[in-house]
DNA sequence: TATGAATGAGATTTCATTCAT
DNA sequence: AATGAATGAAATCTCATTCAT
């Protein structure tokens, strides 16, 4: 919408912020544009200068939101873990984001399917990208014979972000737990399973 | 809101059952109380005799879908079942939910919250039910040593839940996979994890 | 938008009636559906049981008005008039209709295009069928020797309805003059020419 | 709002230029102050060097839209021209106009009431002075004999406006016949009739 | 039980305009 | 002369809800 200065930057990612915090709290239908420029001190109309619709601003958190998660999840992947390893930081990350950027955790997660089909190229695009680096991430686990042999990889990756997303929901009633303690529950949980035996 | 004949019966939850459909497919707040209407052939005045409120009819809704949940969650644990079997009949009776009543699985999964808290609490009280049940189910596999000694016994609820809904969110992008199959894996993954050895 | 029962069509009308008085008075554009709204007596929010839109207003009265024109054109060309006689009466029919249902005339001569032209589909087919009308009405009458020979007959169709065009804007300025002269004198232009010899 | 350097006026003109263009398709109030930047190629925020108000812009089109016609009737007026010839060349000029300068044209003919009566001063003068001149001209043509008697001569004026906009009409849905043609048709009813004997 | 008609409060969006830089 | 940022007022439209019939 507008060409990207650094002064503008900021005050667009701020913009952005905002409509994250606000979608969180009140979810995208329940909020309304003003909430959101309230919190940025502007008048209602205003936004529509960073933003060329409430939607848009939803788009935009999402896109920003999903950002941050596939460029961790590309560095752990550049880097030298094992499997194990690598779900471990995975599952950490996560909570840690959710504790440090909940809103865009949130929003991604619950209002991203508001944006109509039509619309949804570019987060659907981004998340694809995520997708696609997770399953490779399994795919060279499973040749080096780290996985279970036997399983179908898109079923463990969509079992694993679902775990992921658990810790989402977990996060929203969160009695102060260690974040530590909880990871590696939930990752051994995913590599090594409940039963005994 | 009436007494049940059999007959209002009937037509209660056929609209409840409408309600279901129409906030699954848009959400919640997007529906319409019209579109609600015309589901069930009457005009938008008419609803009102079946819920007090728009409101009204998500909470039906919520009600009605985890009513089965809880159900089955008890007759599982009536009868005579390990614990590894006691999962997979729960990620199968889970997936297959999801083919049969979607509409309410996900409805609950995703607009319970809309309902404020100081009237959540019918859908609280079965929420807590299902949860408590749960609960008390790992409680009994642990005693027998069923589970891993050593893990927190909510985060495994949780986790296990979390997988349950990963697989909502897998039915929605399903590629129809036999639900035997896919149900095998998630049970497995949870009971016995994803990594070799 | 809805069906017409006897009483739908009578308020169904006064909507139009009063869209049509309010878009002649401020213009398309510069009038708010509030002002219909309050000539109704009704609220803002209500005219939408008549009108999907603002848009859909402006079509209706537009749809309205050309149709008396239409079923005018049509009688006059039912009866048996020869083409002088006809050219004088539909400027007579304009002229009074200026007085009686000048509202419509005034929006469909000044505003028909604010309809965008993907949607205009309804007018351009009335408009077309009057113009079509009028260019068989003009072969007739080529054909019996009553039209000038070696005029294009579009080019005098056209001439026509830009002086009946001509006589809106004259109402606009009226001075109370004698309605029938006025028309005596339109028609003798356009059927005998304003030059002397 | 500015002295007139001669640089200053060219840019002015290209304002107003653009200002006709927009106005003319998407008409006054449907067209924005952005859109005329736009096309100007500055921000929205710089026109206002250049025009007090978006209505101070509508004024600057009409007033050069007018200017035109006034001189070439005057010119017209001067030279030595049969009323017959005149008014040829009249329909040829306003067609050629229409060709040339359609912007002007249409937003003179379309949007000038817009600006509020208090305003219209300097339109209205100049209006008035164009209908002025006009009844001179065919006042003399009455006196040398040159008119038809008996026809009131203001309305024999608008007819003949009347038709000079029908021809206007005519431009924007033109299928590109011989202007020349067109204009002799024209003119041909206008001062014989279409009526044969 | 059902509906036609209306309401009223609020939501998003648009846009001419201003002004410091 | 130009712009980026913001404003504020208004405008259209939506929608859950009510109520007389």
């Amino acid at each position: 919408m507008k060409e990207r200065t650094p002064k503008y930057d900021q005050r667009y990612l701020a913009a952005v912020d905002a409509a994250a915090a606000v979608f969180a709290e009140k979810g995208y239908h329940a909020a309304g544009t003003i909430d959101i420029a309230e919190r940025l001190n502007i008048k209602q109309g205003s936004l529509y200068y960073y933003f060329r619709s409430k939607e848009a601003a939803l788009e935009a958190v999402c896109l920003e939101g999903i950002r941050h998660q596939i460029s961790y999840l590309q560095s752990v992947m550049d880097g030298e873990n094992s499997f194990a390893e690598a779900i471990q930081k995975l599952v950490i990350y996560t909570l840690s984001s959710l504790e440090e950027r909940s809103d865009y955790m949130i929003v991604f997660d619950r209002h991203r399917q508001v944006i109509p089909l039509e619309k949804r190229g570019n987060i659907r695009d981004q998340s694809n990208t995520y997708h696609k680096l997770l399953e490779d991430m399994f795919e060279q686990a499973c040749q080096k014979g780290e996985l279970k042999p036997g399983q179908d990889i898109h079923i463990s990756v969509r079992a694993f972000t679902g775990l992921l997303s658990s810790a989402s929901s977990w996060y929203q009633m969160k009695q102060s737990i260690d974040l530590k303690v909880v990871a590696k529950q939930y990752s051994d949980v995913f590599l090594f399973g409940s039963c005994a035996v």
